[in-house]
DNA sequence: ATGGTCGGCAACCGA
């Protein structure tokens, strides 16, 4: 089984790059954050002609999550909370027997504004609501953007970015207490090294090139999976001039079958 | 050096 992540920051203008990687690629299951479109223009049929059936939530402009699967997808929800209105940043479902959920967690903004708490609340709500649906001895995969870099060898420059959004200890203790519930960073498992990334910011010029990278996004699992992960690794796409962006798949293997 | 550039969408907001 062959599950990816991509931030798309905009499906619509990734769709090109999507359609050829996942041809390519094959993933059975590839979690989409940042799609930015609202449900009605989401070009679903796109997907399910390639064989991919997909759920996806999202809004105007900002955020969105999409899941796009080889497997159909059952007990479909979107959202984090219930019976409020909210952003579209939380989707889950199961493949099979195994509860996918995708996310695409606030980026924060900066420590001490009202962006960062909300990042903040965000990730602690989401903490919540896995204690108390999931058990950390059974099959669990959480794909997506967290927007943060756990450790110092998770970010380009950690010296520089010691207390900055995406690289704070009140956001890394956060992710901590969810790794430390019951999930494996799969990438980590299989790269102990440092220096791989999956996201360069795109307003330093040539970022890629120069290695000026931040590793925020992640596939994690419950031991169940992850003594099944077979290996993990970065496909990233860099820009052309043809294409402005960089693209980063974050991927791994299972030894499993839905 | 304290900037820069994307995407959405129609002015700037968010990353």
């Amino acid at each position: 089984m062959r599950f990816a992540t991509l931030n798309t920051n905009s499906v619509r203008a990734r769709l090109p790059i999507i359609i050829d990687w996942l041809a390519r690629i094959r993933p059975d299951i590839l979690c989409l954050q940042e799609t930015k479109v609202q449900d009605k223009g989401f070009r679903a049929h796109v997907f399910q002609d390639m064989g991919y059936p997909l759920i996806f939530g999202g809004q105007k402009s900002y955020n969105g999550v999409a899941t796009i699967s080889d497997t159909p997808l059952k007990n479909i929800r979107t959202g984090l909370y219930t019976g409020e209105s909210e952003e579209a940043r939380f989707i889950c479902a199961e493949a099979g027997a195994i509860p996918i959920i995708d996310v695409y967690v606030p980026q924060g903004f900066a420590p001490g504004t009202e962006k960062f708490r909300y990042k903040l609340k965000w990730l602690t709500d989401l903490i919540s609501r896995i204690e108390k649906e999931y058990n950390p001895d059974m099959p669990l995969l959480i794909a997506g953007d967290f927007n943060v870099a756990l450790e110092p060898i998770d970010v380009f420059d950690p010296e520089g970015f010691k207390g900055e959004v995406g690289f704070h200890p009140d956001e890394q203790a956060l992710m901590c207490k969810l790794l430390n519930w019951g999930l494996i960073d799969i990438f980590r498992k299989h790269q102990p090294q440092g220096g791989h990334y999956t996201f360069w910011d795109y307003r330093i010029p040539n970022a890629l090139q120069r290695k000026m990278g931040w590793r925020i996004d992640y596939i994690l699992a419950t031991a169940p999976l992850a003594k099944r992960s077979r290996t993990a690794w970065i496909d990233t796409w860099a820009r052309t001039l043809d294409r402005p962006s960089d693209h980063t798949f974050l991927v791994s293997e299972f030894d499993l079958i839905f």
